[in-house]
RNA sequence: GCACCCGUAGCUCAGUGGACUAGAGCAGCGGAUUUCUAAUCCGUCGGUCGCAGGUUCGAUCCCUGCCGGGUGCGCCA
């Protein structure tokens, strides 16, 4: 990477330079947003000279004096206040091309301590409605864990399923008085969710109901053999139909140990808990409070409710001896640092449980903990109103409609084109562009913004979009259809145009461009990248006939190609996006 | 009330470990095609980056306080 040798290179005259550097203190090197002064900027003397009371112009002028990077650099200036400025060379550009056509990660490095992650997301409930929310889950802790593994982690993945809950009263109640059998065999889901919302509809209205609907859970947790088989049976019909939606958008999981595979495990957690004093019985039920180790206002068993901060502890066990959300998630917790060793656990859930996670991360760590824990939060999908999709309000969107839509209509568009191709190979590439348009819909926006519902947007085939990543992907491969002869791609480059300049240093950033989204879980940067280096390319494609040119000129062009074609293919591949030879 | 998230062009959204004229897409307008796939490219129109202070040589970005929207806050998940 550009980045990490210029950092070095920076370092080293710093030593040089005699400059003693104060603790805590690296330079900086950040891939230059203005192009018109360099294509690396750092800002590294301005933020020492504020340090040692230098002046940073002066400063710069000393590194730059030591600085040793003639095989890089065709310039480095010191610009405005002392900014460090740096334009590659035509050379350096183009034996970095070289290397991204001969490396099967196009040219991204990977770690130097890998790390074992668990990556939690998607986390459907049985027999409940999916809700938007998990649209977003799905796709962003999807693309998470690929980039992850990717650079070299260790990557566990595990859907947590909603498999045991509250809702399975209902259910159950649901099963014996009014299920549709040949509805059930039909569309497991859809049956499943549709009796769900009439016995809670009924149960809201019934007292009765309600009372039914709380024994037969009551039954269920006891171990009653006849509603152990229900609940299996709705287990396993909906994790077959949720596999079938799995495998349609190209998802795996290593692992799909939903809530019910730590039932077993709660009843000691909490006795444990107790014996430790981490947990007290209040009002009946087992709580954690708080042990006064951070400020108020960062505490999260904390509410200040009138000039008075009062407790808002985290509850593990009600009163009727019932156990939580919050027990499970601390048994989990427990079963992926004991059982995978892991170093770091993510969670993709939606923001609204920021304070759920605080206070499990919190009472984790009490207990010894010390894996890395993060939530991976994201914002709303809003209606077109403004206001919150809701589940409970009836509106569902079905990740499957939307889905099925999207691939319908790349499938008119690709009969609209005809590009001479079969109905099967049509078919499949429907397929890959309305999946990709889905994913991408989502996976180019900032996970933690709330976002409005749009199936035009989500579903269009214009501007920043999947299809046009694919395009420029179509491009690539369409010139290699029609080359004819053998080529030495990585012999004799020379670039001189600009577009071919661009694009060559646009590839070139993929590598700090990856590393990147990890530091703070954020597929939209590399959606962003990706999407500057289709437009680069397709800008380059106008501007540079590719098997028109000749000799040196022409072996430098389809390597561009090449290079961009590998890059994207890998980049959406990061994303969970497949690509497509033609379209 | 307290905590967290958001507030950037008509619409939908990027962006920023503090710089130079704040970027896209869509929509609007004007161009480019006997094509290496036009699902493309080039140009143009469009913004006091919610408001007010502070730190700074310099703030859309950091700090404080407001305003507006959303979410969460003891026995749901």
């Amino acid at each position: 990477m550009f980045r990490a040798i210029l950092t070095s290179r920076l370092q080293a005259a710093f030593t040089a330079a005699r400059i003693e550097l104060p603790e805590s203190f690296t330079p900086n090197v950040v891939i230059a947003s203005d192009t018109r002064y360099g294509d690396y900027q750092s800002n590294a003397a301005m933020v020492l000279a504020k340090q040692l009371k230098a002046n940073p112009r002066a400063l710069a002028q000393q590194i730059v004096d030591q600085l040793d990077v003639a095989d890089l650099c065709e310039k480095t200036s010191i610009d405005g206040p002392g900014f460090l400025n740096f334009t590659l060379s035509a050379d350096a550009l183009a034996k970095r091309l070289s290397q991204i056509v001969l490396d099967d990660k196009a040219g991204v490095p990977v770690v130097e301590k890998p790390k074992t992650i668990v990556v939690d997301f998607s986390a459907p409930n049985i027999a409940k409605p999916m809700h938007v929310g998990h649209i977003r889950s799905t796709f962003i802790g999807d693309s998470l864990a690929r980039v992850a593994r990717f650079i070299g982690h260790k990557v566990i993945t595990d859907n947590h399923v909603g498999d045991w809950g509250t809702q399975f009263g209902m259910i159950i109640h649901g099963w014996k008085t009014q299920l549709d059998h040949a509805a059930l065999k039909k569309d497991a889901i859809h049956e499943l969710v549709s009796m769900y919302k009439a016995v809670n509809a009924a149960a809201k209205a019934d007292e009765a109901v309600m009372e039914t609907c709380k024994s037969e859970l009551v039954k269920l947790q006891q171990g009653n053999a006849q509603n152990l088989d229900i609940w299996k049976e709705c287990v396993r019909l909906t994790l077959e139909q949720l596999e079938k939606v799995y495998r349609t958008l190209g998802i795996t999981f290593d692992h799909y140990l939903g809530e019910s595979f730590y039932n077993e495990a709660l009843a000691p957690l909490v006795a444990d808990m107790l014996e430790k004093g981490i947990a007290t019985i209040s009002d009946g039920a087992t709580v954690v409070f708080s042990d006064g180790s951070v400020k108020p206002e960062n505490d999260p068993f904390l509410i200040k409710e009138k000039d008075e901060w009062k407790a808002a502890p985290c509850i593990i066990r009600k009163g009727d001896g019932g156990f939580l959300y919050a027990t499970t998630d601390l048994a989990t917790i427990d079963y992926r640092v004991k059982e995978w060793k892991a170093d770091e656990i993510w969670y993709v859930v939606g923001a609204p449980q920021q304070l759920h996670f605080r206070q499990v991360f919190a009472t984790a760590q009490r207990r010894g903990v010390t894996t890395i824990m993060t939530h991976i939060a994201f914002g709303s999908i809003l209606g077109p109103d403004g206001k919150m999709f809701k589940t409970r309000s009836g509106e569902t969107v079905g990740l499957l409609e939307v889905i099925d839509e999207a691939i319908e209509r790349a499938r008119t568009a690709a009969e609209e084109k005809d590009q001479g191709l079969s109905d099967t190979e049509k078919d499949e590439i429907a397929r890959i562009i309305g999946t990709g348009a889905v994913k991408y819909a989502e996976l180019s926006q900032n996970r933690l913004t709330d976002y409005k519902f749009s199936w035009d947007k989500m579903l269009s085939l214009q501007g920043n979009t999947a299809p046009y990543l694919l395009n420029a992907y179509v491009r690539t491969r369409s010139i290699f259809r029609k080359l004819e002869g053998a080529v030495t791609l990585t012999d004799d480059l020379t670039i001189t145009e600009p577009a071919e300049r661009a694009l060559a240093l646009k590839l070139a950033q993929f590598a700090e461009n990856t590393h990147d989204i990890l530091d703070d879980h954020r597929p939209n940067l590399l959606a962003n990248y990706l999407y500057e280096l289709a437009n680069t390319y397709h800008s380059f494609y106008e501007a540079c006939p590719v098997l028109r040119a000749e000799g040196a000129v022409k072996n430098t062009r389809l390597t561009l190609c090449e290079a961009t074609s590998r890059v994207l293919k890998t980049g959406l591949g990061l994303l969970g996006i497949q690509t497509t030879e033609r379209m």
